[in-house]
DNA sequence: GCCAACGTTGGC
DNA sequence: GCCAACGTTGGC
């Protein structure tokens, strides 16, 4: 059974072009350095498939991805605690959703995006990841 | 740039 | 095991 999920960045730290130019081979996730988003890696399956979040600046959801790889340790630091999957860009969302509709939106309400927003790797219901879609002009939803 | 919310750390 | 202090995140 996939699932769905929500992945953070700051564009200028990396951003969805960033993402996408690594193509079909994906890059780790790294960088995480939080018990709740990492269990959260560790419980995603090969095909998961997620949205890309621009924070800080766009606070849009930009893209989709899939997970091409599961949780492996993190190679950016030495602490064996630290694991990230891979993750490779699947497709832009034609027109971005934004953070303020997204809270505009009644059944959006129970989004983590919109109750945890620091929370950096969020799990998305399939309720939500079809109207995030279908906001985003993807029908029918990957 | 500010600040609220949250997570982590460390002294007791 | 509690809780105050601190650091970080992220929306505004």
């Amino acid at each position: 059974m996939a699932a769905y999920w929500l992945f953070k960045s700051e564009p200028f730290k990396w951003s969805w072009e960033m993402q996408k130019a690594k193509g079909e081979t994906g890059e780790q996730w790294d960088g995480v350095r939080n018990y709740q988003a990492r269990n959260n890696m560790r419980a995603m399956q090969l095909g998961d498939l997620g949205f890309f979040y621009h924070s800080n600046e766009g606070l849009e959801v930009v893209g989709i991805v899939e997970v091409c790889k599961l949780a492996h340790h993190d190679t950016t630091t030495d602490d064996p605690r630290w694991e990230c999957v891979d993750i490779r860009a699947v497709k832009d969302v034609p027109r971005p959703v934004t953070l303020e509709e997204i809270k505009a939106n009644p059944r959006l309400s129970g989004m983590v995006l919109v109750n945890n927003s620091r929370l950096s790797v969020q799990p998305v219901s399939p309720e939500e990841w079809v109207e995030v879609c279908r906001m985003g002009g993807l029908v029918p939803a990957p």
